[in-house]
RNA sequence: GGGCGUGUAGCUCAGUUGGUUAGAGCGCGUCGCUGAUAACGACGAGGUCCCAGAUUCGAGUUCUGGCACGCCCA
């Protein structure tokens, strides 16, 4: 080799990961290593990524480094593997949290408040506070290696965006899929204002409510009344209809008492009568469904005086009353109450569904109502005059008491049970109270969602038809309206006079309007502070200020309606929102359409995976047709692409997104739930601090399948340096350490290219073709290749975790085997030998591979090997490991015959160091043979070849190999079963009985004879067994130092002679010595005196018969079987050892 | 109450279409190496695969019913 300074440099021996990490950021921003990784790829096709948008509006925390690892690792492999992989981020930043987040600033939360605080102040607050803790997730994606364009990234509240969104929403308003209904929601009366199902849960208590069972007196049945039950007194005044089940049994029970009949679930009457205190024979019973349809008299005639008779017509074009009747309900049950409940769909979600039922059952113009006597409020109105102004749950006593003075209660009670309060005033009681809302008819594509559904890859695929797929099917549809102020607000304005409707596509389109007014609104706003975001403009209050002429009433105005709507729709629009489709960026929104590949948490199920698909169903999926907004001649269409508006009902599912990893959620250090107050996780930034960010992200994607819940355990994390990185590293480092030594070349490589493939370093001279290499060599080669085609069979399937496990397996062999056995290689003294060469070249080439291979997963370390790889082509390489393309494997270098006798010969060595760890017989002690006894033949010849390392791994002086080893081994046949399974079936048991009764040699003698073996069986059958019928096992006799692994057996001879044990002796002198060298802090070059002073033979014979082996290895200049004068010795087993240091 | 998921070694987790010796890492124990060295390696102990049934020649794996935990929805 040349005798020039080595271009290698010699790395440090205990890197800093963390350090290095930072080093490399800097690096990659310094050469803008992202954008040439994005650039190189132009007019490669396109692997095309959505980023979810995560709200700014909380600190970002581990479970959000899982899904930011997940999203980066497969664009980066992606792009290696030659896509152009662009990474857009965005941000979510309307919505509710970001109004709590302020309102906590100001010190308010009802809505009453931020009206009084002002909504145009409000929201403007609201759009600074978005990015409230911006820089914690900019450096935390940045930290983590996650590539993404922060700079480019979508903006929900954007002008651009909000326009897409409205855009969207025309067209589904256009095309009859929005409209307005109730929607029962969980109310707070106080604040004015409806609560999130998330609000709701955090304010449970238990609490006692009257319990009341009241009596319904049946019409046509006089005497007889129906039992109900409820808790909540103040919903009676507002019932309509009773419910029972079907399919259950009531009983009509005889109350003396009251002088009546009552009707109860049969279940039920042993509970009431003991409640009530008395007896309640039964009259008859009855099956819930002969009691549908009758009709009752209800606790209050508020409605009923004007009501009462009041029919309808059904579709059937029958007559029925359309109020206070039995209905059907299946959710009925027994476990409480009477069997028969009171229905007032006003205020409760489930009621609200029967009535949506009964409705159905009426012709359009005569359906019943909503019955509600209660106010926004939460206090009765004018149309339960009884009570007008007073506080529902303050009426609940004087209800009780007037059903009882009627005679209507039949017993009155209290009931414990969890009921919501509002989390921000904790002595107000939640009421469901129904709203006015605006719905998408999403049932409507129910069937289109579940077909866009069963094309979608889902990782884990039981998402697709369990969470996902059931959730689908229970569709309802969509209710998209929030009165609340900081959102995207509904594109809708309605006629002042005649309330007729229209959607508006933009904000454009909305200043084109005849007699448009309001703007000024926002230019005084916009004037007064010039530093307001003008994507304002489109938002609350001022687009509410934005009237115009009614195209529907001469002199009347269009306004728009108050509402904002959900966020998720907004990030569901992402797909085509993030280019401001269709307004701008047509070929854009073509090329990135649909995605192939998101990942988010499971919570996502029912948020930003159904947001998605519902909308891209909608829009376009089959039968969807995208108009033009051929109404609106004047809209200026500033992007002439906006005319070439895809029709995309052709376009194929899935979309918008055909892959999806569904990530599990992330538990703290106890298994439980993160939260902060706990503190049962770490912060992301100590991780990277102390570890660095490509522990946490092996951690993550070697851990387990991204789709379990995952706990954080500080010590897993820390756990990915020595089981991986630092392997890897170490690999690296003794490769740099002799390379350097030696002035190993890789430039002598003329015509090397800058990704360094094998076939361009073969240029070197001393380059030979690796079928003329050694055999570990082309061993580990073939390892290296195979394990590549496994990882990119692996990543193509989205799989991280078994490729990791690959990379893995392989990093171990390479470290634990290749180099351990390579070693002495590297160190022979001779500079330049063929071997030396194909040594170097071989790890070389390895280590870059291996380097490319783990680039994805760890981008930093991979980045900082691929730096001093390269380090001696001196800038001919490419710049990152990260502008490399994945390597590819290499089918001719995979020798699986190698690969299957290396492992044969790696169990051998390790049952023989087993035996001998049973036969308490160390290492160090040669021994004079081992016999290995195996199952056949045919890897006999070749492990012939390897005694010599067989001998040096276990120490011992020969090896045998044979397959006669009768006397060491009992065989023992079983049947293979997986072969003989559907052959033989029933007679299994029998086939494995005689075969294990058979004398095991016997049948080998006759299979190796004849070839096959017969079996009588009972049935006077003969089977007739080949080889590949039967499997041969060894068990290792008793009485032998002797270890069995799958197929061999390894058995020591333990004969120790004189010899034998001196010269074992002998190395444990050495290893004392080395011992003390140490002790001493001895430079590895220093010579020393060593003296042993001791009564033994075997000692004293040691020291005379290998005073060369121990001189040598310890580089010791004089031995004596003597004190060393003024030295201190140490005590051994063997006596006294006296070592010093020779004075230079 | 419904849906979905999970339950395998002390801990964290793998386990391919059912095939008869259930794996890894950590931890623990023993030993080794000392020219990758504040590292490293080998070997070992440790398992009623949550429980009970069923299907099957054969079940950690399939089915049914429980139990426990988690998530989502009521």
């Amino acid at each position: 080799m040349s005798d020039s300074v080595s271009p290698f440099r010699a790395p440090p021996s205990n890197p800093s990961f963390p350090n290095l990490e930072v080093d490399i950021l800097k690096f990659w921003d310094d050469n803008n290593i992202y954008q040439e990784s994005l650039a190189q790829r132009s007019d490669a096709p396109s692997f095309v990524f959505y980023e979810g948008p995560p709200t700014a509006n909380g600190l970002p925390h581990p479970g959000h480094c899982l899904t930011r690892a997940i999203k980066d690792v497969f664009p980066r492999y992606k792009t290696m593997r030659g896509y152009r992989c662009e990474r857009k981020a965005g941000w979510d930043t309307h919505g509710l949290p970001v109004e709590v987040e302020v309102g906590k600033e100001l010190g308010i939360h009802s809505k009453e408040e931020i009206e009084a605080y002002g909504i145009e102040p409000f929201i403007q607050k609201c759009q600074q506070s978005v990015w409230r803790y911006m820089q914690q997730w900019q450096t935390l994606t940045r930290r983590l290696g996650f590539w993404v364009d922060l700079e480019e990234a979508y903006v929900t509240y954007h002008q651009s965006y909000v326009e897409s969104v409205w855009w969207s929403l025309k067209t589904l308003f256009e095309r009859g899929l929005l409209y307005q209904g109730h929607k029962i929601v969980w109310w707070w009366a106080q604040g004015g204002t409806a609560l999130s199902a998330g609000e709701v849960g955090q304010g449970y208590r238990e609490v006692a409510d009257p319990s009341v069972y009241v009596l319904f007196p049946l019409v046509d049945s006089p005497g007889r009344s129906l039992v109900v039950w409820t808790t909540t007194p103040w919903t009676l005044p507002s019932n309509m209809f009773a419910a029972v089940h079907p399919e259950l049994e009531y009983s009509v029970v005889r109350d003396e008492e009251l002088g009546c009949e009552l009707v109860i679930a049969s279940a039920l009457v042993e509970m009431i009568a003991a409640k009530l205190k008395r007896e309640l024979p039964i009259v008859e019973t009855v099956r819930g469904q002969s009691l549908i349809g009758k009709r009752y008299v209800p606790p209050f005639d508020a409605y009923h005086k004007t009501l009462g008779e009041a029919t309808g017509e059904l579709t059937t074009g029958e007559t029925e009353h359309k109020l206070w009747r039995v209905v059907a309900a299946n959710f009925v049950t027994t476990e409480s109450g009477s069997g028969v409940v009171h229905q007032a769909p006003a205020f409760g979600e489930v009621d609200y569904d029967v009535l949506i039922e009964e409705q159905k059952r009426f012709v359009e113009s005569d359906r019943p109502e909503l019955l509600c006597a209660v106010g926004p409020d939460g206090k009765f109105t004018d149309e339960f005059p009884e009570m007008k102004g007073v506080w529902v749950k303050d009426a609940d006593k004087p209800l009780a008491r007037t059903l009882r003075e009627a005679g209507r209660l039949l017993l009155l009670d209290q009931y414990l049970h969890d009921y919501p309060f509002c989390w921000r005033a904790d002595e107000d009681p939640l009421i469901q109270y129904p709203r006015r809302s605006w719905f998408i008819r999403t049932t409507r594509f129910r069937d289109l969602m579940l077909k866009n559904n069963s094309q979608i890859g889902w990782q884990p695929e039981h998402i697709r038809d369990g969470r996902f797929g059931n959730f689908l099917e229970s569709n309802v549809d969509w209710a998209l309206s929030r009165e609340r102020y900081w959102g995207t607000p509904l594109p809708i304005w309605v006629c002042q006079e005649t309330g007729r409707m229209e959607a508006i596509g933009n904000y454009d389109e909305l200043l084109a309007k005849p007699g448009i007014e309001g703007t000024e609104v926002w230019a005084k706003a916009k004037a007064e502070n010039p530093e307001l975001a003008d994507d304002l403009r489109v938002h609350k209050p001022y687009i509410d200020a934005v009237t115009y002429d009614s195209p529907f009433a001469k002199g009347a105005r269009m306004k728009r309606v108050t509402e904002v709507i959900d966020c998720w729709y907004d990030s569901g629009a992402m797909p085509f929102a993030q280019w401001g489709w269709p307004q701008q960026n047509n070929d854009r929104f073509q090329d990135q359409f649909p995605a192939d590949f998101i990942s988010e948490a499971l919570d996502q199920t029912r948020g930003w995976f159904y947001s998605q698909l519902a909308i891209s169903t909608m829009l376009f999926g089959e039968g969807s047709t995208i108009t033009e907004n051929s109404t609106n001649e004047n809209s200026t269409n500033k992007n002439s692409t906006n005319k070439a508006a895809p029709n995309f009902a052709e376009q194929a599912y899935p979309h918008p997104y055909r892959n999806c990893i569904v990530l599990g959620l992330m538990l703290g250090e106890d298994g439980k739930k993160m939260s902060k107050s706990k503190k049962n996780y770490r912060e992301p930034s100590e991780i990277f601090d102390k570890y660095g960010a490509d522990a946490l992200r092996w951690f993550f994607f070697a851990g387990q399948p991204p789709w379990t819940a995952i706990q954080y355990r500080e010590q897993s994390i820390k756990d990915s340096i020595p089981e991986f990185l630092l392997r890897l590293w170490n690999v690296f480092s003794f490769f740099s350490i002799y390379a350097a030594i030696d002035g190993f070349d890789p430039t002598s490589a003329t015509k090397a290219d800058d990704q360094l493939t094998p076939e361009s370093l073969s240029s070197a001279p001393t380059y030979r073709d690796v079928n003329e290499r050694s055999e570990i060599d082309r061993w580990v080669l073939s390892e290296l290749d195979h394990t590549t085609e496994v990882v990119v069979s692996c990543m193509d399937e989205l799989d991280n975790y078994n490729a990791c496990q690959a990379l893995s397996a392989f990093v171990d062999a390479l470290s634990n085997w290749y180099v351990r056995r390579s070693r002495d290689r590297y160190w022979a003294s001779e500079k330049a030998s063929q071997d030396k060469y194909d040594a170097y070249w071989t790890l070389y080439e390895t280590l870059l591979q291996t380097t490319k291979l783990v680039a994805p997963f760890v981008p930093f370390l991979s980045e900082t090997l691929w730096q001093h790889l390269t380090h001696p082509f001196a800038g001919g390489t490419r710049k990152s490991v990260h502008l490399c393309d994945y390597p590819v494997a290499d089918a001719s270098r995979i020798d699986t015959g190698l690969s299957t006798s290396m492992k044969l010969l790696r169990e051998i060595a390790s049952l023989g160091r087993s035996a001998r760890a049973e036969a308490k017989l160390k290492v160090r002690l040669p021994l004079s043979k081992v016999e290995v006894v195996l199952a056949d033949e045919s890897e006999i010849a070749w492990l012939k070849t390897h005694d010599s390392l067989v001998r040096e791994e276990l120490n011992v002086k020969a090896v045998d190999y044979t397959t006669d080893g009768d006397q060491y081994v009992q065989y023992s046949v079983v049947p293979n079963f997986k072969r003989l399974g559907p052959r033989v079936g029933k007679n299994m048991p029998v086939v494995k009985k005689m075969l294990a009764e058979t004398d095991g040699n016997t049948l080998l003698t006759a299979l190796a004879k004849d070839g096959f073996v017969s079996i009588e069986l009972p049935g006077a059958e003969t089977l007739k067994l080949d080889n590949e019928d039967i499997e041969v096992r060894l068990q290792a006799k008793q009485g032998w130092a002797a270890a069995q692994g799958s197929g061999s057996v390894v058995v020591l001879n333990t004969e120790v002679t004189d010899e034998l044990r001196q010269e074992g002796v002998a190395k444990d002198l050495i290893r004392t010595i080395q011992n003390q060298r140490k002790e001493m802090q001895c430079d590895y070059t220093d010579r020393i005196v060593v003296g042993v002073v001791s009564d033994e033979e075997d000692v004293k014979a040691a020291v005379t018969m290998h005073r060369d082996l121990i001189c040598g290895e310890t580089l010791a200049s004089k031995l004596d079987l003597a004190a060393v004068a003024s030295v201190d010795p140490v005590e051994t087993e063997f006596g006294q050892v006296y070592v010093q240091v020779e004075k230079s």
